[in-house]
DNA sequence: ATAAACTTTAGAGTTAGGTCTAAGTCAATA
DNA sequence: TATTGACTTAGACCTAACTCTAAAGTTTAT
């Protein structure tokens, strides 16, 4: 598969791709003896798991340690668990921030919406 | 209220008090006859909103434009209004994929505490 | 009254995560 | 065969959101 195949798949840039290889989050990819980069389904795997994990922001340099530590055997497994847990726990208190900033939101849109907003002090909701 | 125990409070440094009503994003702040500042009741209101809009990290700008926006009066409701739901749409999308990647995270984590991951190919859940 | 611990400013520096550029190579088409 | 278009690299550049520095003024404690 062309870098241009798959950046188009999952909807990540083509730099983007060659960054995170050069970073370590993915590949070597294999290319074919001109050079040209060939991905395969492995590289297709990691590439899903490394988007999601971006989407949530978890931070590269991160993720690149999972992946090494994956990378250097059996003997990493609790090593890795402890990291995921932690970022897990991070996940979790982001997420909560995020839906505590999306009630404000919503409940001052309803205020718009109902309108009993206070043209003075609208920036903050009355009373919660 | 001294910018240390607004520091304090919010658990903003003073750069970043400073850097934001800068930004026109509070403020501007009172200040002494000798220069220091003494936030108000209003100022603690208006960190308080973007401390939490930042927390789900709603972009400076944004929150920059709709302060402006409520500060040039009544015929701008509706803009602000669209702005707001305009972000609260792109923020439950932010939660969504963080739900997303936090699932894939639990399902992970249940993998290694159960024996049952795949030493050889672990970086990706499998079946889903 | 003098030191220690604040405060101010303008502006430089930092970090993360890309994104872009230039110069070159290669494969397929006109 | 020439040109078009996609690929390669190293490395420069960009943006957001701080964070730090320097030089100066102010307030508090002894």
């Amino acid at each position: 598969m062309t870098i241009k195949e798959v950046s188009e798949k999952f909807n990540l840039s083509k730099d983007t791709l060659r960054f995170y290889e050069k970073k370590g989050l993915i590949g070597p990819v294999k290319k074919t003896k001109s050079g040209i980069r060939d991905y395969e389904g492995q590289d297709l795997k990691r590439i899903e798991f490394i988007k999601c994990m971006r989407n949530a922001e978890l931070p590269i340099d991160v993720l690149k340690k999972y992946i090494d530590l994956y990378k250097s055997g059996k003997e990493t497994k609790e090593e890795r668990k402890k990291l995921l847990e932690n970022q897990q726990k991070i996940l979790k208190a982001k997420i909560d921030k995020m839906q505590k900033a999306y009630k404000l939101l919503t409940d001052k849109i309803d205020l718009y919406n109902s309108g009993k907003i206070d043209e003075y002090l609208d920036i903050s909701i009355k009373n919660n």
